[in-house]
DNA sequence: TTATACGTACAGTTTAAACTGAACAAACTT
DNA sequence: AAGTTTGTTCAGTTTAAACTGTACGTATAA
């Protein structure tokens, strides 16, 4: 019984270490953590409970994981009580979460960079500033690339 | 020329915007910038100034970048003070530092996480908690797969 | 309707990270 | 050798993030 919580407890705290991978911060991802190990959606009671933080941190913390899609609410009948749970197939979600994230980033930044890069060109002709911003853009479509060749 | 300026700025605080992505906090993406732009090596001090910030942070600064293999010290005869320099193709350098990361952490997790099932399954046989770990372990699998399949 | 239970907003506090200046140590200069 | 110059260590401070408790609004229950 307390054999079986310290073994909880590891995969909580192991588990918890790949998901700050996602650039998820380290309460967030034992938050998500805990409410992966259980096998019914929690209550934010339950939840500030097992994290020994307020209710209002795990409001946050779980507010901030939705809008990451990887809790969703749950509703179930006779309960009034806002239930959270983790979606199925956790690769995909945040996989998808994450390249997405850096897809995104490297699209405005292209574009960005492409507006100086014209500013520069009109103002500032032959300087050596342009010779690292085509090195930047280049970078920036490197990255694209090995991105955009992975799939889920 | 101060309009060169503003452009070199815009330039610095875009660039810094995608080595953050590479999980490496602001100021140090911001010091990274500066000495990428700048066509020559770079002193402390000269970074001190550009950065406004002391010399003992500059100096700490420096010092993860050189441990990421991101920057590192060379030598100009007649000059007595260190010079730093950014290396050559970024891309590979960001790339390898990244993966490299990633694959090192999902060794240990995938080495950790197995212990932790030679434990439950000695103490624990049957319990919800054993199709957890294997999806863990199946979790980890697959990032490991997704990383390996990408090439610098 | 009144009363109770729940989620969220907000001000203030605690905690951790970033930063600084002074002091030290090592290397160079004279 | 004595005197500078430079990088680094460390204690203390500033700044930003995380967290808490109270208070408010909304929904359910009586």
């Amino acid at each position: 019984m307390t054999l079986v919580d310290t073994i909880t407890n590891q995969l909580i705290h192991e588990f918890s270490k790949t998901i700050e991978m996602f650039d998820i911060s380290p309460t967030d991802a034992r938050l998500f953590t805990i409410l992966y190990l259980n096998h019914q959606p929690m209550t934010l009671d339950e939840m500030s409970q097992v994290m020994g933080k307020s209710k209002t941190s795990v409001n946050t913390g779980i507010r901030t994981l939705i809008d990451l899609n990887l809790v969703k609410q749950v509703w179930k009948k006779g309960v009034r009580k806002n239930l959270y749970t983790t979606d199925k197939n956790l690769y995909q979600r945040f996989m998808q979460a994450y390249l997405g994230k850096w897809r995104n980033h490297i699209n405005i930044q292209k574009q960005t960079i492409h507006a100086i890069q014209e500013k520069a060109n009109h103002r500032d002709q032959g300087h050596l500033i342009e010779n690292r911003i085509n090195e930047m853009i280049e970078f920036h479509r490197l990255i694209e690339a090995s991105f955009n060749k992975r799939r889920l």
